[in-house]
RNA sequence: GGAGAGGUUCCCGAGUUGGCCAAAGGGGGCAGACUGUAAAUCUGCUGGCACAGCCUUCGGUGGUUCGAAUCCACCCCUCUCCA
């Protein structure tokens, strides 16, 4: 993989990039689709492609599970398997040793989990993560870490912390092919700003290919995620993309990339979409609401996706009342569209040098309270 | 015409040894939550009001009773079977 700043913001941290893996290249800052079980559920891959997706994310714990990942090594790797041809990130199971807090258990050796399909009991640690994506073939990787959940102790963040370091220096030594996967770190460190100075040094220190920051918009306050995120960036090195773990909201998006992000990914824009909600310039609008029962208007009327093109509040409020699985693939559309035309916007912004500009217009149309 | 079953809050449907019933449960409706997906999920509300109480409601009208969705009488209406 290889990664190139291509112009610095002046007046914030934001900077536009190049990435360039085995399957494609893209620009940054970048939103990532979600697609756990090899699939963004509701959408083909060609939909994908033609919302302008250029990566997404996939998973190692669920792929391990089911199929299973030499069924997809079988396959030929999971870009063959799932039919997309643009690049794949995995995420290496660390964020179900935070989801399925209940039904895992950690050690220094690595984390056995009690499967959430049937029940029976898996171990992933650091060597079997790496072992897993090697075998799905996705083009970035993630080191097998912990994502702690808020609150924690200062003592239990320090703890986990440590390993998760330790893990990342075991992924490092399983890692067999880094000229087609990329190994990105992870740090983590809580709310605790020298902690997350501890890890980001710790992690940086090893020499990984690329950044990831871990553990936030786990409950904590908004503000606090934003500041822990301002605090942590700088110690990561200016020459390798930085990525913020599962963030993703229109504003959160913005605060990243004009604090040093290049990359993001969150399920919000296909969950909402799943549950009746999409993002629009003027805010959140849950159009499953009885509101919009009449409102013949597009989702948002200053969007060009095939959704707001085609399609009005009403229709799609209908369909979705109706169970019918045409109203979530619009609203995932759209919500899609809305993110990565959003950096789209942003990508230029920062290009001509007006990316608080544009973050102020947003702001002015967008009510953050709905 | 005869025999039988039944009519409950928006719908379906519990509840009939009378009080603990504004009435289970489900559906529908309304609203909220959702940030590296155990999520097309979850949570709350769903008769009215001057709301720790009061008022109106369980086909209709009367009646018994301190008290009735629950008991009695008559009436109206559904459904099944037999003529």
């Amino acid at each position: 993989m290889k990664f190139e700043v291509l112009k610095q913001s002046t007046n914030t941290s934001a900077r536009l990039g190049f990435i360039e893996t085995p399957h494609n290249s893209f620009k940054t800052p970048v939103f990532m689709p979600v697609g756990t079980q090899a699939t963004v559920k509701t959408m083909t891959p060609e939909e994908l492609e033609q919302i302008g997706a250029k990566i997404i994310l996939s998973n190692t714990y669920h792929l391990y599970l089911r199929p299973g990942h030499e069924l997809v090594k079988e396959a030929g790797g999971l870009h063959k398997f799932m039919n997309w041809g643009g690049s794949i990130l995995t995420d290496s199971g660390g964020f179900q040793v935070f989801s399925l807090g209940d039904l895992r258990e950690i050690k220094e050796e690595g984390v056995t989990f009690r499967s959430h399909i049937d029940g029976s009991l898996h171990f992933i640690g650091p060597e079997t993560s790496i072992e897993i994506q090697n075998a799905l073939g996705s083009d970035i990787i993630m080191a097998f870490d912990e994502c702690i959940p808020y609150p924690a102790t200062y003592d239990y963040v320090l703890d986990s912390v440590e390993r998760t370091t330790r893990w990342a220096e075991r992924c490092l030594k399983a890692h067999r092919n880094p000229d087609k996967q990329t190994l990105f770190g992870i740090v983590q460190g809580g709310m605790y700003k020298d902690l997350r100075r501890k890890s980001a040094r710790d992690i940086t220190s090893l020499g990984f290919n690329g950044y990831a920051i871990g553990g936030l918009s786990v409950g904590e306050p908004k503000e606090l995620m934003y500041e822990i995120l301002e605090y942590t960036v700088p110690f990561l090195p200016y020459d390798k993309p930085r990525y913020l773990m599962g963030v993703g909201t229109p504003e959160d998006l913005f605060e990243g990339v004009i604090r040093g992000v290049d990359m993001f990914d969150c399920v919000l824009p296909t969950r909402i979409a799943r549950n009746g909600a999409v993002f629009t310039n003027n805010g959140r609008l849950v159009v499953r609401n009885a509101a919009y029962a009449k409102d013949f208007r597009p989702l948002d009327p200053h969007c060009d996706c095939y959704t707001c093109n085609n399609y009005s509040r009403a229709y799609i409020r209908h369909l979705i009342n109706a169970k019918e699985v045409l109203g979530i693939r619009l609203t995932t559309i759209h919500n899609l569209y809305f993110l990565i035309n959003l950096m789209k916007r942003i990508q230029e912004a920062i290009e001509g040098d007006y990316l608080l500009e544009l973050r102020d217009e947003f702001y002015s149309n967008y009510s953050l309270s709905s």
